[in-house]
DNA sequence: TTGTAGGCGTTATCAA
DNA sequence: TTGATAACGCCTACAA
């Protein structure tokens, strides 16, 4: 009489009578209580193994409150950028056998509001975030609903929370600094919009380093963060009567834009024109010359990002942190001089 | 005495008091459900905004059995090829409500079987899969379980599925007939394991190319699907005593590999070797000289991928449809002669 | 058209 | 240590 003849999923229930035990004790088996004795748990693993019993996460979710699911809001998900991120993000939620929730907000506000929302609604037990806005009041809503941010890359301003990125002033001065020591006297930048704080900082890292060597004619072409960004920027620059000696280009996808401007300029690199690109995708080492860049440490981000919003999930409390890691400058061919040696293809090796 | 002080969400409970109605016309008002008069229904929504409610997934998906929640299993999700299918699934779905459940395989096949398991737990209404292994079994078993797979891009022998991919022989037979055309007769080939049917397939329209032009001798290097493949692959063929004209590369990362390795041994292209590549990748345009190569619509992979899951998710029983599309050879200049004109960047800009 | 009430699969409380 | 049992929030017969 009690048997379902259900031919859906096997639930705790059925286990339970297999085993010859309470659902109680079915349920702390699993969830290794240890107010449980050897021999029932063995009863029980084995009437799961029998049965193929799957606990429903859904049911799980409603009754108990520690969910293990977290949401993952990006603003372009096809930017290899986030794509090695979320690489480090997956495989570290993967190990403590937590879902992964994405959505790509594609730089597009509605959108990412409509993703937030239905993460609540899903119960994530956290968000890891890379705003579309810089104003911190739909994201703020988000918080006091319960639901803890960590903003990922993109720091939103006046929002308080955990965050994880790189030093994106210093970086950008360091890629400067570069071209200026190799006596370029004219070099140019583009970047994306300001109102996206990696690109506001790295803007700000490129006139610190002008300043520091007591330039203070400085040559900026903003555009979107895509591809065509960078071709329009750099198209501009080279339309001037006297193109910049050497850019540093502050976007992985504007860096491919930037080079397509510049083949069809016929120009030469880095004789006629010297390039620095940010970020060390795939195709750093494929290009003719090679491409200096400055690499962040992307797969890490993901990684670290994962870690402090478990850290907040469990400790509500704990004071806010704000992780910043170094990035690194990568000397290859495409400023002139010498490759310094085998830089970027064992990485590429090594996951 | 019915109020409960719990700080967290909001539930149907007290929309239902707010309004002054009951839970169940709450429910039928925010479900589009026609039996409810206008005036109550306004009511309800004036309650549910005022209040913020957000309906709990948990409990919805529990109790009715029409989940808005797919997975998506790839191999590789830091392969481009699949982040652009992943952005036409995620713009897919979210249109349509549905949630999606992340999860990289990384070519491990226990990796994939755990989140397999994990999908079902999560009770995933189906899940798009570019699978790992070619056996049907640990696929079969999911089917069996009631949850629909659809198999993108790579096929899984003997698993009689719903599927989307391009045309693999055709596709290689393509580019092989391009250079073979151009006057090449020392065509070689670089792919994938061919444990993986596209790979498999790819290789076969090589040869099928080859024998169509009266060749025998052919020139296969295989490796794994990633940047090390190609370049250690590429590395073989050019340290052999005749180093082949032309190299058609079956695979997006392998191509930048091979790339790596012509660079580092010095020789130009087309001058010295011919290559055309697999996948129209945004940096295909970047190259000096740019990429010829075979493009796949990656997207519309994607969007027609959910298309046909929520079709069998809706009618189970429907016979299975093998969706085919066609690839594209898009000339440039990798091949020696001339671009066709405008030919790739345009799509960039497009989304 | 609206309301009442039972149950989806779990976990946590309380007794035993 | 174990077992009943009451929620968790929602949907849906069924009754009114």
């Amino acid at each position: 009489m009690k048997k379902k003849s259900s031919s859906a999923s096997i639930t705790i229930q059925q286990v339970a009578e297999a085993a010859g035990v309470s659902t109680a004790t079915v349920s702390r088996a699993i969830n290794k209580s240890d107010a449980v004795s050897e021999e029932l748990r063995n009863q029980v693993i084995q009437a799961v193994q029998k049965l193929g019993y799957k606990p429903n996460r859904s049911a799980r979710n409603l009754r108990a409150h520690n969910v293990r699911k977290v949401g993952v809001l990006f603003a372009d998900v096809q930017n290899p950028f986030f794509t090695s991120v979320l690489a480090g993000i997956e495989a570290s939620l993967q190990k403590v056998d937590y879902v992964l929730l994405l959505g790509n907000s594609n730089e597009d506000r509605h959108i990412e509001q409509e993703h937030l929302k239905v993460f609540q609604e899903e119960g994530v037990a956290g968000i890891i975030l890379a705003a579309v806005t810089d104003s911190a009041a739909p994201y703020q809503k988000v918080i006091r609903n319960g639901v803890p941010i960590l903003a990922l890359d993109r720091l939103v301003e006046r929002l308080k929370v955990d965050s994880v990125s790189i030093n994106n002033v210093e970086a950008a001065a360091l890629a400067t600094e570069h071209l200026l020591n190799l006596g370029h006297k004219d070099v140019a930048f583009i970047g994306g919009p300001v109102s996206i704080s990696t690109a506001r900082l790295r803007l700000e890292g490129y006139r610190k380093a002008l300043l520091n060597h007591g330039l203070v004619n400085e040559r900026v072409e903003l555009g979107n963060f895509r591809q065509v960004g960078g071709y329009r920027a750099m198209k501009a620059l080279l339309s001037t009567k006297l193109y910049p000696s050497a850019v540093f280009v502050s976007n992985n996808l504007m860096t491919l834009g930037a080079l397509q401007a510049i083949h069809e300029a016929g120009l030469n690199i880095p004789k006629d024109i010297a390039l620095i690109g940010f970020d060390d995708m795939p195709w750093a080492t494929s290009l003719q010359p090679p491409l200096t860049v400055i690499a962040q440490p992307t797969y890490n981000l993901g990684t670290i990002a994962v870690r402090l919003l478990l850290d907040r999930i469990l400790n509500p409390a704990n004071p806010i942190q704000q992780v910043i890691l170094e990035s690194q400058l990568i000397v290859r061919e495409s400023c002139g001089g010498k490759s310094t040696g085998n830089s970027g293809f064992e990485r590429s090796l090594n996951h």
